[in-house]
DNA sequence: TCTTTTATTTCGGCGTCCAAAAAAATGTTG
DNA sequence: CAACATTTTTTTGGACGCCGAAATAAAAGA
C-alpha cells in the first residue's frame, strides 16, 4: 500500500533533494541550489539553515575564485556538505584478502589498508569478528573514534544476503552462511550492510547516468553483475541479485565453483578461461586462485595468438555474449558496462560477445543498446561501497527531524 | 533527481492513497479509511468531500448490511469509488481478432465484443483507424460517449514499444512498426496506451501480492513474460520488456517466428511443440496459427503416453525450464506463475521444468521460490489491462488540482 | 557618496496535516 | 420517553511547510 504524506514528509524529501544536489554539484550558492532543486529562495533559506545548525553542511569561506566575467552584486555564498558530518569505513572482502578504506562525509578518502587473510579456510563463526577487530584497530590507527563512524559498508564477491547480513556463498570461502553484520555491529556498535561486489560497482556508476537501464558486468577471477533498473540498483528480495555469472549458459555443460554446470563463469571468469586454454576437461575441478601473473600471461599469448588461448578467450566471449543476449531479452537495458581485469583480453573477446548477442536477440531490441568498456579501476568496488553507505547516510539524516534528533524517526514508526 | 516536494504533492499523495483503499477494500467508512490509510479523520473528511465535490467517490445509500454484532453509535456512512466517474476500454488483439471491452471506473465490465481480422495481412498505415473505428461502433453500440471514456488501453502479444505507442513485433502481424496510440488518439480523442499482453497479466495479478518480485509466465500460441521488481511491473525503457519467449535457449537452435534460432518459443510456444511432435525439423518455417484442436489433440495424445508428443512437451519443458532458472540467477523472484492455455499439458511438463531448475541455479537462490500453476483464464489479459488502466485514471485523478480541473498538472510543468 | 546589481532573509498568505472539542446519529436504560 | 452511552463525522485551532513579495545585505561602478 501507498504511504500517506504529511508535513513532514515534505521537509524531509526536501532534505534529502538539497543533499542531494551538493553531493552531485559540489559546493553551490543558496540561488544555485535553489536552481537546481526547483525549490524557492525562501525554502533554501530555511533547509539550509536547518542543515546548517545540524552540522550536516556549512557555508564555505572566503575562497570564492569568482570566475573571469565581471560580476556585480551580493557575492555567493558557496554551501557545502561538511566532511566531519560523519565517516564510513567500506570493506571489501575478496579471496584471500580484505581492503579496509574510511572516508569522510564528502566522499574523501582518509586512510586505507589492505590485509591478507585466509578466508578460504576461516571458520563462519569467526570471521565476522575477525572482520570486526581489524576495523576496530584500523579506526584506533587513524584516530577515528568509532563515535564518528556512521556506516560500515561491506562488498563482498559471490551471493550476499543484505537482509539477513551474511554471505550465503562466495567463491572466496568454503563455508555457506557467514554472518558478517551482526558481529561488526555488535563489537562496534556502528551500523553495517553487505552487497555483492559488483552491485557496488554499479552503485559508484550507478546515478549520473540517470533513470536508465543498465548493467555492469565484472569481469576477472569470477563474473559478476551490478544491475540498475529505472535508475535504482536493483537488489531484488532478499538482497542476493543478479547473479549473473552463475546464469546458465550451456545445460551439463562445464564446472563450476559453485558446483552447478554450464555457469557463465564456468567459461568467462579467469579459471574458467585458464582451464580450457589447457585443453583440460569442463569437469576438471575449478583451481579456485588463478595468480595474476598467469592470466597475464595467458591474454599476451592470445594477443601473439596462440590458438589455444585463442580459443579460450573465444569461447569466453560466446558464453558472455549469450549471458547477455538472454539479459537483454528479458531487461532490455539501454547500457552495458563491461569492467574488472578480465577486460584485458577485450580485443578477443569483443568481437565474439557481439556476434553472439547478434545471434540471440531481436532486432529490436538491441537498437538503443551501447555496450562500453570501462578503464580497469580496482578501486570501483571501494569507491562505490563508499557512495552507496553516503547515500544511505543522507536517507537517515534527512529523515531526522526538525529538532535535529536522530530518534525522530523512530518515533515515527511508533 | 529527486523531485522536490510541497504541500500539493502530500494532498495528491493522500488523496492517491484513499482511492487505492477504496479500490483494493471496497466500499469503507471514512474511519476504515483512516484506519486504512493512517489518516487522521479530520484529513479523511476533508479528503473524501473534495473528492465527492469532484465526483469521484460518493456515500453510500442506506444498504448497510450492518452485521450481527450489536452495534450503538452512530452508524457508519460507507463511501465508494463512483462507477460513473469514468470508463476505461481495454482492446485485446490476437491473431485474427481483437477484442474489446467496457468497464466503469470500478472495474466492473459493461460490455464486451469480438471480432475476426485478418490480421496477419493488414496494412500498418490502416490498421490503427481500424481499431479506432471499431472502438467508436463499439461504443456508439452501447451508448457510451466517447468523453465519458477516460482511457483505452491495448494490449497486445509481441513487442510493444509504449513509448512510440506502437507493435514493434508481433506474430500476429507480418509488418513491423505498427502505429496503434496515435490513430485512436486522433480519432477518438482519447488518451491510449499499449502494452504487451503477458504485462497485463501481471497488472492484475500484481498488485494484491505485494512488494514482492515476481513473473508471470504465459504459455499459449506464443510465450510470454510479465516481471513484476519489488511490486511493480517492470515496463523497461521503452516498454518493451520481457521477452522471455524470445530468450535464447540454444545457440544456432529452432527457428522461431521472431526470425531468430534457439528461442524458447521455438521449444515451448504452440507451434513448437507441434513442430517437434510431429518431428519435423527445427528449421522449418512455423506455423503461424495453431487451432485450438490441433493443441487440444496433441495435449490428449500425449496423456495417453504416445510417445513423440511426450518427448515435445518434455522439450518445452526444460526450455521453459532453463530459461526461467537463466531468469531466477538474475533476479531472483519469490514467485513464478505460470499461465495460459499451454498449462494444459502441465503435469508432463512440470516435471521437466523443475528438473531443469533445479539443474540450472545454486539451491541458495531457489530456496524461496514458489512456482505456482494458475487456472487458465482467457479473461485475465482484459481484466489485467482494465485494472492498470483505471490506476492511472487513478494517477490523473489525484493529480487534479483542488478545483478539480485538469490543467493543474499542466500548471505544474510550466 | 549614490546607484545598480545580485544574494539572502524576513514577512504574510495559503494549504496541508493533526489533536481535541463539538456535533450527529443511533442504541440502551431507567 | 427522556437521559445517558457509544460511535462516527465535522468543526475548530494550532503547527509546519511552501511560496511570492518586500526588505535587507553586500558588493561593483559612477
Amino acid at each position: 500500500m501507498r504511504e500517506k504524506a504529511d508535513s513532514d514528509l515534505v521537509r524531509r524529501q526536501n532534505r534529502r533533494v538539497v543533499l542531494d544536489a551538493l553531493r552531485q554539484f559540489g559546493p553551490l550558492a543558496r540561488v544555485e541550489l535553489g536552481r537546481h532543486t526547483g525549490l524557492s529562495p525562501a525554502s533554501i533559506t530555511s533547509i539550509a539553515s536547518q542543515l546548517i545548525d545540524d552540522g550536516i553542511i556549512k557555508e564555505l569561506g572566503d575562497p570564492l575564485p569568482q570566475s573571469g566575467p565581471l560580476r556585480r552584486g551580493r557575492p555567493l555564498t558557496r554551501i557545502d556538505l561538511n566532511p566531519q558530518a560523519a565517516h564510513v569505513v567500506a570493506v571489501k572482502i575478496s579471496i584471500d584478502g580484505i581492503e579496509l578504506a574510511l572516508a569522510d562525509y564528502c566522499g574523501t578518502s582518509i586512510a586505507r589498508h589492505r590485509l591478507a587473510v585466509a578466508t578460504y579456510e576461516a571458520r563462519p563463526e569467526a570471521f565476522g569478528n575477525l572482520v570486526a577487530s581489524e576495523i576496530r584497530s584500523f579506526l584506533a590507527r587513524h584516530k577515528m573514534p568509532p563515535r564518528r563512524v556512521s556506516r560500515i559498508g561491506v562488498a563482498v564477491q559471490g551471493v550476499a544476503d543484505s537482509q539477513a547480513g551474511t554471505i550465503m556463498w562466495s567463491p572466496a570461502f568454503a563455508a555457506r552462511g557467514i554472518p558478517i553484520t551482526a558481529p561488526i555491529q555488535n563489537l562496534l556498535g556502528i551500523s553495517c550492510s553487505i552487497a555483492n561486489d559488483a552491485n557496488m560497482i554499479a552503485e559508484g556508476l550507478g546515478r549520473p547516468e540517470g533513470s536508465g537501464t543498465s548493467a555492469v558486468v565484472f569481469m576477472g577471477y569470477g563474473v559478476g553483475m551490478g544491475l540498475i533498473l529505472d535508475g535504482k540498483v536493483y537488489h531484488g528480495p532478499t538482497g542476493a541479485a543478479a547473479e549473473f555469472g552463475h546464469m546458465n549458459h550451456l545445460p551439463h555443460g562445464a564446472l563450476c565453483r559453485c558446483g552447478r554446470r554450464g555457469c557463465i563463469e564456468a567459461y568467462a571468469a579467469d579459471y574458467g578461461i585458464l582451464r580450457s586454454a589447457h585443453g583440460q576437461p569442463g569437469d576438471l575441478p575449478p583451481n579456485s586462485a588463478v595468480p595474476k601473473d598467469t592470466m597475464a600471461a595467458l591474454q599476451a599469448a592470445a594477443a601473439e595468438g596462440e590458438a589455444d588461448a585463442v580459443a579460450a578467450y573465444r569461447m569466453a566471449g560466446e558464453a558472455l555474449g549469450y549471458g547477455l543476449a538472454r539479459l537483454i531479452a528479458l531487461l532490455s537495458p539501454t547500457r552495458i558496462i563491461l569492467a574488472g581485469p578480465g577486460t584485458g583480453a577485450m580485443a578477443l573477446i569483443e568481437p565474439v560477445l557481439r556476434a553472439a548477442i547478434a545471434d540471440g536477440v531481436v532486432d529490436e531490441l538491441r537498437r538503443n543498446l551501447d555496450i562500453d568498456v570501462v578503464p580497469i579501476d580496482t578501486d570501483m568496488i571501494i569507491k562505490g561501497t563508499i557512495d552507496s553507505n553516503l547515500r544511505a547516510i543522507d536517507s537517515d539524516i534527512f529523515a531526522v527531524g526538525a529538532m535535529g534528533r536522530p530518534s525522530a524517526a523512530l518515533e515515527k514508526s511508533a
